[in-house]
RNA sequence: UCCUCAAUAGCUCAGCUGGUAGAGCAUGCGGCUGUUAACCGCAGGGUCGUUGGUUCGAGUCCAACUUGAGGAGCCA
């Protein structure tokens, strides 16, 4: 890089390469301990948890006082000798020669030097970043996503850009945001006094994708191993911690592989992301497990040394029927979906660790899974963790025609309209499977953070949409 | 969308059975030769979410609304 100035984290890394050496930090004040003629600057630059500490004294820089009066907040450069100081909290610091303020902060900066609420820091999401919290979540969330291209890149699957903007509208997967570009408060007619999409940008209704998954299946029947990892939009009116209008999925679809090998793909990725962000972030880590949530380093080391667990859907309908009366506020019966108090009792009571759910009846899944022998279930599998539930949806796809035209049927789809889809089936189609997997529950799972809006830059909920 | 809870200083909160508002932190000023949630002293800062009601009198009781949080549904 042209630019001059050293990484704070290059300092943490390596910090006998640079005692004794005169360098160039430029960061943001966390705080300002000022004395009569010597003070000390807490400065964070984003490229680490932890910030230099740099020490200024009058004589020792051009102006002591602009320097003890910066206030929280602002932007400086500083220039000084790296000095190590064994005896210290830090194991070294920057004595100051020369601080240029490059951006002054008035007294009216929200952001103090002490504890806030997430709630309230929610409200700020333009400054929220240069908090310890939110610095440790964003640095994590940019090396999750490397850590999940890096895995399915180092086995040589092919990522693959499905369309933001779909014509499919009957995906199953949600409600959809419409795209269009007609005057929504005069738009054209036909002569039944419908809105003309024909008039529309694309000439037909258009919506954002809730998936990319069917999109996908096409490209695994070229690639073998392919994924996709992009943003997703649901127009739910739903208000949870987990759910978000906009966020980011991440969509494997591997050909020649049956369930069974999909689950195996889950598990292994699961894994490798969560010991890769331990390994490259510990102090973040470190951090969240100190003050976020207690548990964390230990679960997620248990997680990495464990067998996923893994129940069909029947064997956990039989197990959670035996469940004294009064423990569930809803009844369990085969035939029914599972409800949160149940994956939650499953997954933190009787596994204590992420566990796959698989063979759901088929009634209350989507139309491309595979149907089993048994005529009633499909070959689908949730994974449910502890504290997040749902983590994972995948399934291996029905790839048989009459299979699923017949599936098609029942539900009423217009098979018109999915004529694409079955023409991978009829044009060397062969078994496959794939999953979706909440990039943003990840994060939540990995760092500990309960609520979806807090592992997000600018969050977009039901009434919410800031900035 | 449903259920529950909350809203008082910039932030986090206290404020009892109704009697015209308080703390800590932050901020400003002063002090301090090694601080690190710095410390010590002083000061400023509030139409108690909004609207209406009950009452001699409402931060406090009631209603509606707004916003936020937790849970549920839906899902990733």
């Amino acid at each position: 890089m042209a630019r001059d100035l050293v990484r704070i984290k290059e300092l943490y890394r390596d910090p006998a390469a640079f005692v004794g050496h005169t360098v160039k930090v430029g960061g943001w004040v966390r705080t300002v301990r000022d004395q009569k003629r010597f003070g000390f600057i807490e400065l964070n630059d984003g490229t680490f948890f932890r910030s230099l500490q740099v020490v200024f004294e009058e004589g020792g820089i051009e102006d002591y006082a602009a320097a003890a009066s910066l206030g929280t907040g602002a932007a400086i450069v500083a220039t000084g000798t790296v000095v190590a100081t064994p005896d210290a909290r830090q194991p070294f610091e920057l004595k100051a020669t020369r601080i240029e303020i490059e951006g002054a902060c008035p007294p009216d900066y929200p952001l103090q030097p002490k504890r806030h609420s997430v709630e309230f820091l929610r409200t700020l999401p333009h400054l929220r970043p240069r908090t310890n919290l939110f610095s440790a979540v964003f640095r994590v969330r940019s090396v999750t996503a490397f850590a999940i291209h890096r895995f399915f890149q180092e086995r040589g699957f092919v990522y693959v850009h499905t369309p933001i903007i779909t014509s499919s509208d009957a995906e199953g997967a949600g409600e959809m945001f419409h795209v269009t570009t007609l005057d929504i408060g005069n738009p054209p007619r036909t002569e039944d006094g419908a809105v003309d999409f024909g008039e529309d940008f694309f000439g037909k209704p258009t919506n954002l994708t809730v998936s990319g998954q069917l999109n996908v299946e096409s490209h695994a029947m070229a690639f073998r191993d392919v994924y996709t990892f992009g943003p997703t939009f649901r127009a739910e009116n739903s208000n949870t911690a987990r759910h978000a209008a906009e966020f980011w999925m991440i969509e494997p679809e591997i050909a020649f592989a049956d369930l069974r090998d999909d689950m195996a793909l889950a598990e292994e990725m699961l894994k490798y992301v969560i010991r890769y962000v331990m390994d490259e972030c510990p102090e973040e880590m470190e951090f969240f497990s100190a003050f976020v949530d207690k548990g964390l380093r230990e679960r997620l080391e248990n997680v990495v040394r464990n067998e996923f667990a893994s129940i069909t859907y029947t064997e956990a309908v039989a197990l959670l029927e035996k469940v004294p009366a009064g423990r569930f506020q809803y009844p369990v019966s085969w035939g029914a979906d599972l409800q949160t108090e149940h994956e939650r009792y499953l997954t933190e009571e009787v596994f204590r660790r992420p566990v796959f759910v698989t063979d759901y009846p088929k009634a209350i899944k989507a139309f491309y899974m595979r149907v089993n022998d048994d005529g009633k279930t499909v070959a689908a599998m949730d994974c449910l963790v502890p504290g997040i539930g749902e983590i994972i949806g995948g399934s291996q796809r029905e790839e048989r025609v009459d299979f699923l035209e017949r599936r098609m049927d029942e539900l009423g789809l217009d098979k018109s309209t999915y004529d694409w889809y079955l023409d991978i089936r009829r044009f060397g189609g062969t078994r496959h499977a794939g999953f979706g997997l909440g990039f943003e529950r990840v994060l939540m799972y990995l760092t500990g953070v309960s609520n979806i809006r807090d592992v997000q830059s600018f969050p977009r909920t039901t009434g919410s949409a800031e900035y």
